[in-house]
DNA sequence: TCAGTGAATGGACACGTGTCCATTACTTAA
DNA sequence: TTAAGTAATGGACACGTGTCCATTCACTGA
């Protein structure tokens, strides 16, 4: 109800001058500025921000698309996101995409519906959105990639260094004796498209050892899944003597069966994992944790898009290294062998 | 770019007849319909939903301001909040007041400026924003608490049944044979003023015991606080024989100390938290908790909004019990006595 | 006196949509 | 034949702001 025409209508200047007291003070008569700057105090005027962005270029308001609030390592980005652009003046836009791009779209074309100027994205796995977002890139509309790369995807990102935390998980596993390891997921170009999985095999291999391919099951990522494939593998005739849980949310999973099964952790088992919540220095023994620094990410994220929107050089993407963090969940096999 | 008007042009007819194209096409010839679709999907026209709410009543927008997303109980809240919302042809604008309506301020500015049609809030301790929230709800703006009532507060609510949970807490650890039980955090009406330490005493002198004065802290209710609180009180010459956690967060801390005293759990102190949080699950003894149904709180705020919005009758405050999980936390003490 | 200058202010328009009223053509009823 | 009704469409305006240009007025220098 109230608008800046009311407030110029009270002091008795156009609307105009009403504007230039909020953001051009200086040009205005101090006598007038006062009248003003009263209206405003008694009117408790506040200029409605959307008009504002619908007359001019950019839009203040960042799209922001993650996988799962509810993980940790999301609510500290989503955190860490929305601080940092709003003290930048943005308004932050929160969706998720529950890992999927066919919920994607949906959330897509809302955020599009309010004109964000830009969308922080964690993608969901598929291509169902790809087009949707080429076509947002060429509205202008800037796209950082976050915690994960749609295969082919043109955006620049900010991304964990992977492959550098799989190979860095796998050496210390096998420093310590480990032969028989297991990770929580295959990679599979469609249903489970992601570097770390990916990078496994490989990262077996440097150290001079393999997958065993009864250990391998391309599975979805959640607790549960997690969960039933320990249970699988430890039932095993040779079953794994290491376990490397490939998300925080997993980990929870697999230590749950290890539990059920009443294996002790480390003697029978070991568990290394990636991300380190808080639970894991909680539980005994403590779970050894490949850390992700969620809130460099995060304003990497912020700063590349503040760069892309006030039209700056083209922005690269950047790398973060994972942070081992040693606790008691890792230690030699009670037998080696291969 | 791509307004209605580009639409039109391309097929032909009159911005109003493509706009009605969108919303109310049994109006139109089917012919015309035909056209103005083709050229819809030949711009990937997508309509700017910042206009529309400008010229219309409502703005399709919420705020929603929590405590801190970090914490489970409101990234669930936030999920369920934000699914609703969006079902109904919402938006939500998620922002965190870090439990502080200092902050709060700052933050409810930037969403009136979103100009929210309504405002779903976890005030902050204080009341710096009493007077801005009733400007807010002067100007139409549609608020409800949740989790917490600021004291006084004119808005309805949506709240766990602390009394009764505290009250079921203390009756359950009065049950097992415990006499000396001591609560994380005292009441204080300016810097703790919430329910489950205000109910606290009383819960203790219904089932015939009294709060030792030496188990009293005003504290804020961090993880380091509680951590804290903990090696202080079982530092005492007659320690607790149990703890009742008033939140999931502070549990941590109070778990985490008794693990470095050495204490075990139940035998040595019993543990009972507010909160069912998955780490909960996973630590020996699992710890008992009184769950709050944080997806039917949100669900419940929502609705209430949608009835506010939609102007129906004044909304009722809702009350949500607490559901007891037993797991092994709790247990009778070693030594019973006064 | 007068052109020139600069400070202070006002007015018209645009952004993209929704609402309301007007217009046209065609059909129906008396 | 004519008034009335209906389907289909178009046009003007409003929402609250930012931008651009115009206007007024006082002051300076020749």
């Amino acid at each position: 109800m109230t608008s800046i025409k009311g407030v110029a209508q009270l002091a008795g200047v156009s609307a105009t001058t009403a504007k230039r007291a909020l953001k051009e003070p200086e040009k205005l008569h101090p006598e007038t500025l006062r009248r003003v700057r009263e209206a405003v105090a008694q009117l408790h005027y506040e200029p409605d921000l959307r008009a504002g962005a619908l007359r001019g270029g950019q839009s203040r308001t960042v799209g922001v698309m993650l996988g799962s609030i509810i993980e940790p390592f999301f609510a500290q980005l989503a955190r860490t996101l929305s601080q940092e652009l709003r003290r930048s003046g943005y308004n932050m836009l929160l969706t998720e995409n529950e890992y999927q791009s066919e919920q994607e779209l949906t959330e897509l074309r809302l955020l599009y519906g309010q004109r964000i100027g830009a969308l922080i994205l964690r993608p969901g796995y598929g291509d169902s959105s790809r087009d949707y977002l080429a076509r947002l890139r060429q509205r202008g509309v800037f796209i950082v990639q976050i915690d994960y790369c749609s295969p082919d995807a043109p955006y620049p990102s900010v991304m964990l260094d992977n492959s550098g935390a799989v190979r860095e998980g796998v050496r210390y596993l096998h420093a310590l004796g480990h032969r028989r390891i297991a990770a929580t997921g295959k990679f599979d170009a469609v249903l489970h498209p992601e570097s770390r999985s990916f990078t496994f095999p490989s990262a077996m291999v440097e150290v001079g050892l393999s997958v065993r391919p009864e250990y391998e099951r391309v599975i979805f990522l959640t607790e549960e899944n997690a969960y039933r494939y320990t249970l699988d593998v430890m039932r095993l005739p040779d079953p794994p003597t290491a376990i490397f849980a490939l998300t925080g949310a997993s980990a929870a999973g697999c230590f749950r069966a290890l539990q059920e099964l009443g294996l002790s952790v480390p003697h029978d088992v070991s568990l290394l994992t990636f991300d380190n919540y808080s639970w894991m220095g909680l539980v005994s023994p403590g779970i050894t944790a490949l850390e992700q620094p969620a809130e460099d990410m995060a304003r990497a994220a912020v700063q590349m898009t503040l760069e892309a929107l006030s039209g700056q050089a083209p922005v690269d993407s950047r790398v973060f290294p994972a942070r081992l963090v040693v606790r008691g969940s890792c230690a030699p096999p009670a037998q080696t062998d291969g």
